[in-house]
RNA sequence: UCCCUGAUAGCUCAGUCGGUAGAGCACUCGGCUGUUAACCGAGUUGUCACAGGUUCGAGUCCUGUUCGGGGAGCCA
């Protein structure tokens, strides 16, 4: 159809460079409009979008027929001329001149009207290809290439944790059981205890991968597996982590705000919240936090865990992420520094996104003297086998050191103003929902 | 695990006081040379989640079960 000679195909995103001339696409149909002689045909190659124009007299007749046979998500090669067009959404249009179908899909389940959470999930791996589920995974990526970008050019190594582990790391949410051969093993729920081991070797370095919680959680900011980045650095003090902290999270969302300016468009994010990101970060403590809830009539007291609403109200009172710093030692990990002034409370802070998105990092100063660690051991009942390397690293040239965790999917979902993390991951792992 | 809420056509939903099941979309056919979730006309579409109970009669009322959604706890 395109008169015996394969064209290299170009992509969608490479079309306003090639105005003017003719090309060939890869693509499918997502939505077609026509009249009695002209059809517009929707199509997409997963670099963007693009109108077709079909004029009916102006083709050959079995052009023409092709064309009235698509059907939604049928696959086809489409060859015409590219042509700036400000009727058109994207700009730019292209003026068919062949079609050749790849296949004709029958019966697409997902139509162009509205449909419930359940249905889509249940069609996850076709409604990825839906252009505000596209976006969103066009900006999971690019948060990504931003967390290496960073590291990678501030002197930190990506270091790779295990992924199946003889126990937990913190103790205290459920893990997934496996059998490792004759052992007992568990997935994962955090690198953080070996990350300290590699900062001993390499000075700064990062892990990103997935981490699984077995806990039975139904909320909008909870998945079972999910995907963590967590930088652990040697030599460096609590404050100079949180500095690290707001200069890398600045980073991320202005680089998202640079490379991704249409997709943020398409998912109708209010992008002057997001412009506003920039290090410093307003910082409060757990002192000041708790007293500005109860001010607020909230019932809590000191020594209390915050919950999410006690987040928000929190984050409401200001217009960029805030560290909420040196929380109460018997709330927090066993691992957390103590205040050398005050060790009721700890050197760690809590980011917590603006517009109601809760905590995206947790971080703190790790314990490096040997005796307090072995004494946090015993309180929390850990001093086994699993952790003699451990505390080894307290043994043999301990350091001062900090890291944190920033959870993706949360960062993802706030950066994109999505009311739901599941639709931050392809395909999410839910409480209950193992497929698709 | 607990609290709230829901399940009716392929999809999204309506269904009054308990009286034999409805709309829009999708799909098929016809019309339309600039459509933007296109529009206009016609047609097709049902195990009312499952099991039991009350009743002359249950989509509707009662009990149980399954599954979904939101939240708590836990955390990122």
């Amino acid at each position: 159809m395109d008169g015996g000679m394969r064209m290299e195909l170009v992509t969608i995103r490479e079309l306003k460079s090639h105005v003017g001339k003719t090309v060939r696409i890869g693509c499918w149909l997502y939505n077609k409009r026509s009249s009695g002689k002209i059809q517009f045909l929707q199509l997409r190659d997963g670099t963007g979008f693009v109108q077709g124009v079909v004029v009916k007299s102006e083709v050959p007749e079995d052009v023409w027929e092709a064309a009235s046979r698509l059907t939604q998500e049928s696959s086809l090669y489409v060859t015409g001329t590219v042509r700036e067009d400000a009727r058109s959404q994207s700009g730019f249009e292209l003026n068919v001149t062949a079609a050749d179908i790849i296949q004709i899909a029958v019966d697409y389940p997902i139509t162009p009207k509205e449909h419930g959470v359940d249905f889509l999930m249940d069609h996850r791996h076709l409604w990825l290809r839906s252009p505000r589920q596209r976006a969103v995974m066009v900006v999971r990526a690019q948060i990504i290439r931003a967390v290496q970008q960073f590291f990678d050019d501030n002197g930190f190594y990506l270091v790779d944790p295990p992924i199946l582990t003889p126990s937990s790391c913190e103790g205290t949410t459920n893990l997934f059981h496996t059998k490792y051969f004759d052992e007992d093993a568990y997935l994962t729920q955090s690198g953080q205890l070996y990350m300290e081991a590699a900062a001993m070797a390499l000075g700064k370095v990062y892990s990103f991968g997935p981490t699984f919680r077995a806990e039975k959680s139904k909320t909008r900011r909870h998945l079972i597996e999910f995907w963590m980045i967590e930088p652990e650095m040697a030599f460096v003090d609590h404050e100079q982590s949180l500095a690290v902290q707001e200069k890398f999270v600045s980073h991320v969302v202005q680089s998202v705000l640079t490379h991704c300016r249409r997709e943020l468009e398409t998912l109708g994010r209010d992008v002057s919240k997001l412009e506003n990101v920039l290090a410093p970060f307003p910082r409060i403590t757990y002192d000041d936090a708790i007293a500005l809830l109860k001010e607020r009539g909230h019932a809590i007291e000191w020594g209390e865990d915050f919950g999410a609403p006690h987040e928000t109200e929190i984050a409401q009172q200001f217009d960029k992420p805030v560290f909420i710093t040196h929380y109460p030692t018997a709330i927090k990990a066993f691992y957390m520094k103590p205040h050398p002034d005050r060790p009721e409370v700890v050197l760690c802070a809590d980011l917590i996104a603006p517009e109601g998105y809760g905590e995206i990092i947790g971080g703190s100063e790790r314990i490096d003297d040997p005796e307090l660690m072995a004494d946090r051991f015993r309180e929390h009942e850990l001093g086994d086998e699993a952790y003699k390397w451990y505390l080894d690293l307290r043994r043999y040239g301990t350091v001062p050191h900090s890291g944190f965790g920033l959870g993706l999917e949360r960062t993802v979902a706030w950066i994109c103003g999505l009311d739901h993390v599941r639709e931050t991951i392809p395909f999410p792992r839910l409480l209950y929902r193992l497929y698709p």
